[in-house]
Parts: C-alpha cells; sequence; structure tokens
RNA sequence: CGGGGCGUAGCGCAGUUGGGAGCGCGCCUGUUUCGGGUACAGGAGGCCGAAGGUUCGAGUCCUUUCGCCCCGACCA
C-alpha cells in the first residue's frame, strides 16, 4: 500500500477525556472514528488488524474441528421468550419492531438462535458431538461504553457452542476449547490470565475467564508470582500470616466512645491502629444468623464466604434485624450465634472489638480468655502484600480487560427449548452444551494496551496492519525514489505486506508516522544510501539500527524482525 | 438508573456586566525548508446542538428537549 493512497489521516490533538492509551492511538493513528456513543467505523488500518486477529482465531476453531456458520443479527422475540432472557438479559437487550408489530431483538449472543438450530436438525447420539462457531457483529446497549472499543455497544464477537450426548463429551470439548483459546492469545502476542469465573447471565456451572493484563482494565484479578494461580479478586483466596503481638496479656476494659462506629474512627480516637481492632460483620447465610469476625484492616469477602459456607444467599443484616446496635457489635459474650473467624485474628492481642452495648467498646479483648470463635476460615478479601493460598509466592493484584470467556452451559438452553436427542437405549436427553467467546475487535485494543510507548503503537508481527514501513526520506529525489518503488516491488513479491511512504512530506512526519502507526519493520532510504548506498533496518520494539548494503535488504530483513 | 460536567469551523478550544463570532491544528494558494510534526504570507470554512421565551438587541439570561462525556451498580 501506498501512504499517498492510504485512507489516513492521523490526528495531533485528541480530546482531554479519552482514558485509555488504546483508544487515544487508535483515534490518533486513524484506525477507528467515533460514529455515536459506543459505535465506531473501522478504518483501513483498523479493520486490518481486526482481520488479522480474525484470521488466527478461526484457524485455530477450524483446527480443533469447529464448522464456521453465520448467524442471524436480528432474532425473533419468540426464540428469548422462550429461554426467559427476553425479560431477564434487561436493558441491555436491543428491542425494536418490525412493521407488522412483531418484536425482534438484535442479538447480544446467539444461545437462542443456535440452540434453534441444532434442535431442528440433531435427533441421534450419533450426531454427536460437534462444535459450530461464527465471527459476527454483537449488539449491547451497554449502560455506560468506554474507552472506545473496549466497551462499545456494537462490536465483533467469536462465538462457538459445541453440542455433546454426556459430561465426559462435554470436558473434553470444554478442554480443546480451552487449548485452542491459549494458542490464539499467545499468538496474538498477548500478556493474559486465566481465572476461573461466574457465569453471569450466560449461565452454566464452570466458567473461566480469559483476562488481558491492562491499566484501563475494568475486572481486577489477583495471581501469584511464582506459580500458576490466578483468580478473580472478588473470589481470590490467600494464605493467612498470623503475626503474635508482642504484649503482656492486660485486663479487659469497657470503654466510652459516643457514636464512634466505624474502623477508623474508634482507632483514632483511642490511638490504636487499626490492625488492632476486630470487626464484627452479622450476616444471613441461607436465614442463618452468624457473626464474622476480621482484622480491623482487612474486609469480609462475602462471596468467599458464600463458598467457604457452601451456602446461595448471604447478606449482611439490616440495623432493625438485630438486638445489638451495629457498630457496637463484639464476640465478647454474643451468645447464640456461629462465630466464623479470620485466622490472622489469632495473633491479636490485647485488641478492641464493639461492647455489644451503644456507644460502648472494649480494649484489652484477647482471643481465647475473653471469646472464642466457633470456627477459623479465611473470609477476608485479598489484598496488596498477601501471599499466595497454594506456593506461598507473592500475591499480585491487577487490572485486566476480559477478552474470552468460556462457560459449560449443560442443559440451560436445550432444555427449555426442547433440543433433545435419543440415546443408545432409545431415551430423550437435553443435548449438553457450552460456549465460548471471544471480544475480536475489543482484542485489537487490548493489544494496544500492552504494546505501546510515546510515540504509539507497538505491533507484534502476528496481527500488525503492515508488516514493512518503507521510509524514503526524501521522495523528490529520484535515486532514493527509485530504489524505493524497486524494494516496494520485490518485497510485494516476496509476500510481505508493505506500506510505501511516497508522500512528499519532509522526513520528520515520515518517522512520526512510521512510529505512530507501530509497523514492526522500517527500512529507511535516505542520504547514507545516496553516498555510500547504505539502508538502515530497525525494529519497532527495539532502539538499534541494523545499517546493510542496498543489496542485501532483502535477504538480512528477517535478522531484525 | 443516581451524582457531576460539556455542546461555538473537520478536530481541539476561548468568548468578561447581553451589542465585533474568535484562537490553535488541519485544509486550499504561494514562497521557504528538507533525517524526527519547518517558517512566513494570503485564503476557504459557522443555523454558536435544537425548539420556545425575556429583550431595542441573545453564543451569553430563562424554560423545554436532544446529544455527548466523567464518577458509581453490569459485561466479550
Amino acid at each position: 500500500m501506498r501512504m499517498s493512497q492510504l485512507f489516513y489521516y492521523p490526528q495531533k490533538e485528541m480530546p482531554k477525556d479519552v482514558e485509555a492509551i488504546s483508544h487515544m492511538l487508535m483515534l490518533k493513528s486513524c484506525m477507528i472514528e467515533r460514529v455515536a456513543s459506543g459505535i465506531y467505523n473501522f478504518l483501513p488500518l483498523g479493520f486490518r488488524v481486526l482481520k488479522r486477529i480474525e484470521d488466527i482465531i478461526r484457524r485455530e476453531m477450524l483446527a480443533i474441528g469447529a464448522q464456521e456458520v453465520l448467524l442471524p443479527a436480528l432474532h425473533p422475540s419468540e426464540l428469548w421468550k422462550i429461554t426467559g432472557r427476553w425479560d431477564e438479559y434487561g436493558e441491555e437487550l436491543f428491542k425494536l419492531k418490525d412493521r407488522h408489530d412483531r418484536m425482534m431483538c438484535l442479538g447480544p449472543t446467539h444461545e437462542e438462535i443456535i440452540t434453534a438450530l441444532v434442535k431442528a436438525k440433531i435427533n441421534s447420539y450419533r450426531q454427536l458431538p460437534f462444535m459450530l462457531f461464527q465471527i459476527q457483529t454483537k449488539f449491547r446497549d451497554e449502560p455506560r461504553p468506554r474507552f472506545g472499543i473496549i466497551r462499545s455497544r456494537e462490536f465483533i464477537m467469536k462465538d462457538l457452542y459445541s453440542f455433546h450426548a454426556d459430561e465426559e463429551s462435554l470436558n473434553e470439548g470444554y478442554y480443546k476449547v480451552y487449548q485452542a483459546y491459549k494458542n490464539i492469545f499467545d499468538e496474538i502476542g498477548l500478556d493474559y490470565k486465566i481465572v476461573e469465573a461466574e457465569s453471569g447471565p450466560i449461565g452454566g456451572d464452570v466458567s473461566h475467564e480469559f483476562v488481558i493484563i491492562a491499566e484501563s482494565g475494568e475486572d481486577e484479578i489477583t495471581y501469584c508470582s511464582s506459580c500458576s494461580y490466578s483468580a478473580t479478586t472478588e473470589k481470590a483466596e490467600y494464605k493467612p500470616v498470623i503475626i503474635e503481638d508482642d504484649e503482656e496479656l492486660l485486663p479487659i476494659e469497657k470503654i466510652y466512645t459516643p457514636d464512634l462506629k466505624s474502623v477508623d474512627e474508634v482507632s483514632n480516637y483511642l490511638g490504636v491502629p487499626p490492625s488492632k481492632l476486630i470487626k464484627t460483620i452479622m450476616i444471613k447465610a441461607d436465614g442463618r444468623d452468624i457473626a464474622l469476625l476480621v482484622k480491623g484492616d482487612s474486609e469480609v469477602n462475602l462471596k468467599r464466604v458464600e463458598e467457604l459456607l457452601d451456602v446461595k444467599d448471604v447478606s449482611l443484616i439490616e440495623d432493625n434485624e438485630t438486638s445489638v446496635p451495629l457498630g457496637f457489635v463484639g464476640p465478647v459474650g454474643l451468645k447464640g450465634i456461629e462465630i466464623i473467624a479470620d485466622p490472622e485474628i489469632k495473633g491479636v492481642k490485647n485488641g478492641v472489638v464493639g461492647a455489644n452495648e451503644k456507644n460502648y467498646h472494649f480494649k484489652n479483648v484477647n482471643i481465647g480468655r475473653d471469646f472464642n470463635p466457633t470456627r477459623f476460615l479465611p473470609i477476608r478479601k485479598v489484598k496488596k502484600g498477601d501471599l499466595c493460598p497454594r506456593c506461598g509466592g507473592d500475591l499480585i493484584i491487577s487490572k485486566g480487560i476480559e477478552a474470552g470467556h468460556i462457560f459449560k452451559l449443560g442443559t440451560k438452553y436445550s432444555e427449555p427449548m426442547g433440543a433433545v436427542f435419543q440415546t443408545a437405549t432409545g431415551q430423550l436427553k437435553p443435548i449438553i452444551m457450552g460456549c465460548y467467546g471471544i471480544g475480536v475487535s475489543r482484542l485489537v485494543a487490548a493489544s494496544i494496551e500492552q504494546n505501546n510507548d510515546d510515540n504509539g503503537i507497538i505491533w507484534p508481527r502476528s496481527i500488525a496492519p503492515y508488516e514493512v514501513y518503507i521510509l524514503p526520506t526524501d521522495w523528490t529525489n529520484n535515486t532514493i525514489k527509485n530504489f524505493s518503488e524497486d524494494l516496494y516491488r520485490k518485497l510485494l513479491q516476496k509476500g510481505y505486506e508493505v506500506l510505501l511512504d511516497d508522500r512528499d512530506e519532509r522526513a520528520g512526519v515520515k518517522f512520526m508516522d512510521a512510529d505512530l502507526l507501530g509497523i514492526p519493520m522500517r527500512v529507511t532510504i535516505g542520504n547514507k544510501f545516496i553516498k555510500s548506498g547504505i539502508v538502515e533496518l530497525k525494529n519497532r520494539r527495539k532502539p538499534d539500527v541494523l545499517e546493510v548494503s542496498a543489496r542485501e535488504v532483502i535477504d538480512r530483513l528477517e535478522e531484525v524482525f
């Protein structure tokens, strides 16, 4: 491609409210343009990257035996009413009416459509298992579109659905896709983590998220710096560390603490660090009242409590549901209720707790002497500096972008929609399903989030819009021009994707653009070429420049990639 | 949906107590410069988001409405 022909209008000035680096760079480099909130044009450069990512994904999907289809974006409401998601999906579903007043929606995902298709064609276990996928536009009326194409209302997604006769087959399929996803993210060159996740409105039992580490991410994940442990911060575990305070036990003392409820207020008032306080949180777990104890510098993790107690519904007790005033609750003398404590409070000596009486706390409270928890469980949220629950290594908490999500759906859709098959013994059973998504357009932005510097984008070669940028410093010089044209032709013949900067611009402008666009390889043809027949090869990612004679350029190009 | 802010040239913005529609970038013409967004001169480009109101007079004040952005609860 010739720069003089490319639909490329870089921008110097950016709106001040563009937050994500990727968003800024994509606008600046003319990859995308905003049409309305959460709706974008993909321009030639952006579109090429999108297509390259699509190709990688498509190749991996075909490699595990999935077949590509294209399902409609426009769905009749009937299918969505059968599964109940017409109402359940909520405001995010784009709903509309056709001319006959029939209700339709724009597909945010395709379980209903694909299940209806499979129901019509599949009757026997002999036809299972199989996988279908598509790369297609999805619509979600996001409450708050943000970060350019990272969270938009219309976006490109690859969605794959697998269909099985039994759990074992589902597990096999799930594992295959899991591996394929790893291949995809590796090939795109992303720094990512795989975490167990909530399945959300898609449903199902088991699910994993593929999260790309990035500052502008909206998810928070916790992972180990030395082993492979990773989880959403919401569900993350940690290794409790009990630090014994080195103090003489003092006699317990009741103190007047008027209107001081929060940890900060009490710790300020008494001049005691928050870690000396023991917070008591009253919850209802499936209807049962429980008191939870954690150190004052920690937060209770209700999600973990749910998991550890194996209960479905955990909620905080409201002020009017208890005889003890909230803010002054404490474990001393608390009767008829289970007390679950975080192991870390074992180390607290002469601690401060609520006195179960309005405006009073106890000081110099000691575990074992003044109160005894029913049991100890690690129930607090992870925080900076925590250790890995598996290996004891340092945990890292960081933000990330959810780019892939895989689910074992089971029969969530096949059952209500009547997608059944006949087993070898003649029984009718609902088909067991899995579904697997990748945010394709989101990956374009996510990759930029991880690959940029002050001068612009740094594309990994696997998804770069072009591989080589030929930069003739002076297009009016015929020696430079002729050599550049010749090199351009030869590289194209060799199968390279090449950008030739044939514009009559100053060299500085071309260098700026080459960096901004982030093409992996730059070939500079300038005054060194005129003087001594030397051209420069430079990798966008590295600082050094390789000087080679004009004859060698093509042969030595790969050295620098 | 709650809380805050913004709509003025293609883009980024200024516009004071109500009276002249402006600046920078980009674009067009010319000169100049030529390996890291050259410099100068001239020029084109506007229903001041929309509708209504107050006023002799509205970008500016009032009302309504549409759009956009930011902070919180959701998702590839």
